[in-house]
DNA sequence: GGAGTCCATCAACTAAAGTTTCCAAGTAGA
DNA sequence: TCTACTTGGAAACTTTAGTTGATGGACTCC
């Protein structure tokens, strides 16, 4: 509906930068309300014209070419909202270790049916639109790897 | 193993404030390596040791009680790194729309079998701890609010 | 009760995110 | 070619997130 007039929005890469986050953003997720063009400028007033938060140009620009990678909360809500992603897009951690297939599509129907997950998450994420339903998949593969990383939830004291 | 063992840990409330957020963390998910004084040095402290990004005891205090509303990126990977939380438990809208039952656990399985979402995005939700799970729904929910939300999209009234 | 300690809170300061404004290079139209 | 317009880029400035250090209350120990 939204985005892929432009062509088949490719998948966000797993280890990429804020800037080219960004710039994956502006490519792939465009609205289909406003028209091509495109630039800082352009970006700006769109985010400034369809959420509250407004920002500039040169914020834009700072933040696709990587002179700026440290924006505030406000910022990156309002670029979220105006591309229709949740802000957890931006915070994929940069490693990408694969997904082995360990749980079957028959094993997943059994956690699904013990109720081990809420059936309204799964009706919504089946509802999502194409683009959204891409992003918050990485996004949970993402939680999926940080959920399995040993690094802050080692339940051993001994750390400093 | 990590944050239940102050107890139950509960959901999210669908409509909370950031500083609400940041609470619910601190009393909900800290991590269990790091002994209970869960004050606002200890705080900063331990994410200071956890992360690589250091915030001081007074910025965990202005972002719990809501004197600081808009932090930077950093600041916020601290705290969901800390936590082990992704980004996105920050980012819901506050609307809190109820969800309706439209799909029942029968057509989400149809769903399911007909590959509408990766496997291995499923095996993921599945595997993961109870405590990051209950964020990640959170975040699949709100990603469906907002993409329901004609705000920034309006193409079309029709969707589906 | 008084001293010492811990902690939330606050004020002053620093650093940097974001804005405004302008400039230079590129481009279309005459 | 010249002019007008557009756009990426950058300097100067404003705003504010985050830090540092101080203060006062509560609480403990003697």
């Amino acid at each position: 509906m939204a985005g892929d007039e432009q062509g088949p929005a490719k998948e966000v890469p797993p280890s990429a930068s804020l800037a080219e986050r960004i710039e994956w953003l502006i490519q792939n997720m465009w609205p289909s309300g406003v028209p091509a063009p495109r630039n800082n400028v352009e970006t700006a007033g769109a985010i400034a014209a369809g959420s509250d938060e407004a920002i500039s140009s040169t914020t834009v620009w700072k933040l696709r070419t990587g002179r700026q990678d440290n924006p505030q909360f406000k910022t990156l809500t309002a670029l979220a909202s105006f591309f229709g992603v949740p802000i957890g897009y931006f915070g994929f951690s940069s490693e990408s270790e694969p997904i082995g297939e360990e749980l079957t599509l028959k094993a997943l129907r059994r956690e699904i049916g013990a109720g081990d997950i809420r059936t309204e998450v799964l009706r919504a994420l089946v509802d999502l639109s194409p683009q959204t339903r891409s992003v918050v998949e990485e996004m949970i593969l993402a939680a999926a790897r940080a959920d399995r990383t040993p690094s802050n939830r080692d339940d051993e004291p001994g750390t400093d």
